[in-house]
DNA sequence: ACATCAAGGGAAACCGTTTCCCCGCGCAAT
DNA sequence: ATTGCGCGGGGAAACGGTTTCCCTTGATGT
């Protein structure tokens, strides 16, 4: 016999027994029906919590077509982007009584497919967080798991709802304070070349050199981490910029330390931009100019896309796109005389 | 009919037909089973790839009684402990074919029992995350949930593993480490009231106490935030102690900013250590001497533990404690001549 | 040539629930 | 009094697989 060897654990036809009906009329209490005898589901109620029963998901799931969970996958979960997704996700999801599967593909591309398509046929529906994989195989894929949100990337195959940030419009409104501040040697410090969202900065900027085309913007090599910041210092100090856009927070904060330790001051001797709004950003010396992305919004809203999608079954939705909100602190000031 | 209305997913059957062989033999050629002929399992491989059939996970369930996933209860996901833990286990168990469903109880103490019981459902097995619940509670609800793994709490009632962090420990190395570096007078920054690990770092400072009955050792009301730290500035410069010691990292780094502002040295006139090792504790200025908790790894023997219940059905496993590693940095130095 | 045996595959039971179909019963209407 | 009808509940099919049981088939040994 399949299934289960030893611990016999209470079904239906436990509480059918006890109550003296069939396990169609447990069923048909539990789940709310009123077409029940008062008396009867009284009886059957009485037998279920004195058994301390609760139907079996999995049971429930097979008959009903559906598991009240969703999957998310996720390039890299010590990300804090998309932990803060993650949580956000969860916590709206389980409002409406869905839990939140999870599956973390390690960057390797050739698995984020493979995920996917595992954890869509375990969910009720997919978002894919930020997938590496390329348009191409993104248009194949997205139609196999319909109900699916998209965080960061778009697909024409079939409608889908996304939800991207607009790391290009952050950007340019940094740069373009620091234009206003009277900054008009510009520098930005890149992010790792793979990274779509260094892509999407750097069409930004090229938009922003269209529009100010006085302004003099060079591109330094750098990185997304804190050693990558701080080794960038002198490429910085000597590159005759006096404002410096940097990929992001953590870089920012060592590039920070590295002028620091050259004896640059900041903001008197240059001004400096992050991006992430991480939590430290505004304890750092000085606190961090920056472009906070609304990142548990996010979440939040997958989730109210997943869930359209999923009781409408078949949903329109656009792809929304989410200025990051500039939060001018102490690392940008006035160019210096 | 129950179940999937529109949309016909192609299932065993279908594979069936199309290789002209019964489903019990598909089943057996996926499941790896020997006992089938060479060439009819080839021409099953071929109908199943021909027509992309993968298993229903759920059918899958219902027929195994088990579900390849584990469940993880976490007070607030938004902690970066929890975080890490949560990555290590998803990583650990990925390695093994399991996925990881989480459940986030928003440090509401009565969602607990439920989410958990909810999770063992649909689960193979618990991971109870620093429960808030009251011993009595966690008791009664250990053996509803067995295969299970506690993290930072025991019990009694059943042969649970634990894992569990020695803050106590942790704290009473710090204290050590600056008497070893000539501090006399020491102050404790507290935690949070309710927090339990705060409890157990104060049990462990008396230990210290007992151990070191010439030292001075004063507790002083802080918190676990940045502010809290910063505001408790003044407190502890005006409270004679040389050497601090502060709940976490967090509110270290908050009082090291507050003492800065006030022109005091750290570590020529103060000496303070953090708890957490968070990634920029190393980035502070001066960086900060504190306590590292394995979390990561904790991740990972909560699966190996998980593995073990699940496998051998029944697994004695005992508590393990967690000596936090001391992280020895700029932030502690010898004391004022 | 016949008996015995091993292997392989099909039929059916089973996992736990929901839902369809239909029957029996009570009540109102003719 | 009989029929029509509505309603409540039981039986069985369905969901999509896995596994046990058993029968068939081909091979081998005497």
């Amino acid at each position: 016999m399949p299934g289960r060897r030893n611990t016999r654990r209470v079904g239906i036809a436990d509480v059918a027994s006890m109550a003296g009906v069939s396990h169609a009329t447990v069923s048909r209490v539990m789940n709310g029906n009123t077409t029940v005898d008062a008396n009867i589901a009284a009886r059957v109620r009485a037998a279920a919590s004195e058994l301390k029963y609760k139907p079996n998901p999995v049971g429930r799931s097979l008959a009903l077509g559906k598991t009240d969970t969703i999957g998310i996958v996720v390039p890299d979960l010590s990300n804090p982007t998309f932990q803060a997704i993650l949580r956000g996700l969860s916590i709206a999801a389980a409002r409406d009584g869905y839990r939140v599967l999870i599956a973390d593909s390690s960057e390797v591309r050739s698995e984020e497919a493979i995920l996917a398509g595992e954890a869509r046929r375990r969910c009720d529906g997919v978002v894919l967080c930020a997938p590496r994989m390329s348009d191409e195989e993104l248009e194949e894929l997205a139609p196999t798991l319909h109900p699916l949100v998209l965080i960061n990337r778009t697909t024409e195959s079939v409608p889908t709802p996304s939800l991207v940030v607009d790391y290009g419009q952050g950007i340019q409104e940094l740069a373009a304070h620091l234009v206003q501040l009277g900054h008009r040697k510009l520098a930005y410090l890149t992010g790792p070349d793979r990274s779509a969202s260094n892509v999407q900065r750097l069409r930004g900027l090229e938009k922003f050199k269209a529009e100010y085309p006085d302004i003099e913007l060079q591109y330094l090599p750098g990185g997304n981490t804190y050693d990558a910041g701080f080794e960038s210092s002198d490429a910085v100090a000597s590159c005759g910029a006096t404002g410096i856009l940097v990929f992001n927070d953590v870089a920012a904060m060592g590039l920070l330390s590295g002028l620091s330790e050259r004896g640059i001051r900041v903001p008197e001797d240059l001004s400096l931009t992050g991006f992430d709004d991480m939590p430290f950003a505004r304890y750092t010396m000085p606190p961090l100019t920056t472009a906070a992305v609304p990142i548990s919004d996010l979440g939040d809203l997958a989730w109210r896309h997943m869930r359209e999608q999923i009781q409408t079954n078949d949903a329109v939705s656009p792809t929304n796109y989410f200025p990051p909100r500039i939060e001018l602190r102490g690392s940008t000031g006035p160019v210096k005389a």
